[in-house]
DNA sequence: AATATGTCCAACCGCTGTTAG
DNA sequence: GCTAACAGCGGTTGGACATAT
């Protein structure tokens, strides 16, 4: 009644995989299919426990693996859905074809958690470190904190949008969906990120999704902060519609839905 | 050239939810 | 309904390789 125990682990193999069991592995597969997990070593002719063949199959040999460097779009889609899933990784890995969530872990936590760490962010929360901004002194911490202070609120705005884009009732929804669909139709992204040092209302453009306004000599650099504070609050708000499209770096994003303050 | 330190990633470990008996 | 194996997942580790001292 009661099944056997999954392998027994005295005199099998552990450690890296071998081109010959590779190839067994394969081989069987290929063949027959993975079937049961557990009776595949002994079918296949492998010193391995069935867990172990089943994490080579899926993280390594299985045919319809992407290996090698991650792109940007997809550096920024892990990012996005981290800010928005948190440690899921088959959950992030489902949203990027071809790649394994072992594969995406290892990235996150080689690549992406340092940079945004250096940058001020909290790779947890997604959130700015406030003592970052407190003790930054140096122009070059100064320009990193800007940097992470719009990257984060980017990523904020996206997350927002995908979040908010998967409700069938939100009334934005097609027409940020056009928007996502057909960003060709919108003015060509700009070729730099924002300058260093500039405050985030240095927002280079902002649409609004029934007609286009252009802000850019408007959130001029000579403008103060606190006038570019008021003129956010006295004539954005009053426009009806709480969307915003900003452009930022190389492509257009999602600045704000659903209020009219920023702060 | 030798050693120390850092980086990267494949693979393992242990936990959890599901399923078969 | 109970129990134990299975399958999947996320955290962690070990070792190969690269870089710094």
């Amino acid at each position: 009644m009661d099944r056997s125990p999954c392998c027994d682990k005295v005199g099998l193999k552990k450690g890296q995989w071998t081109a010959e069991e590779d190839q067994k592995l394969m081989a069987y597969i290929v063949e027959h299919g993975h079937g049961s997990w557990r009776a595949l070593p002994a079918k296949a002719g492998l010193q391995r426990c069935g867990k172990s063949c089943r994490l080579r199959w899926a993280n390594y040999l299985r045919p319809d693996i992407k290996r090698g460097k991650f792109s940007l779009q997809e550096e920024q889609t892990i990012i996005q859905l981290h800010a928005l899933l948190g440690n899921r990784w088959s959950a992030i890995a489902a949203h990027l074809p071809k790649r394994t969530d072992n594969e995406i872990k290892n990235y996150w936590n080689t690549h992406i958690k340092k940079r945004l760490t250096k940058m001020g962010i909290d790779p947890v929360t997604h959130k700015l470190k406030t003592h970052a901004l407190c003790t930054s002194q140096s122009k070059d911490t100064a320009n990193l904190s800007h940097m992470a202070q719009w990257e984060s609120a980017r990523l904020e705005a996206e997350a927002r949008f995908i979040r908010e884009s998967k409700h069938v009732s939100n009334p934005y929804h097609s027409q940020l969906q056009l928007l996502h669909n057909h960003k060709a139709t919108y003015p060509p992204p700009l070729a730099l990120p924002p300058p260093p040092g500039r405050p985030y209302f240095d927002i280079l453009k902002v649409w609004h999704l029934t007609w286009m306004v252009s802000l850019t000599t408007l959130l001029e650099a000579t403008m103060e902060v606190s006038k570019r504070k008021n003129y956010w609050n006295s004539v954005l708000n009053s426009m009806t519609l709480p969307i915003w499209v900003g452009l930022c770096s190389n492509r257009p994003f999602l600045w704000y839905i659903g209020s009219n303050t920023r702060d």
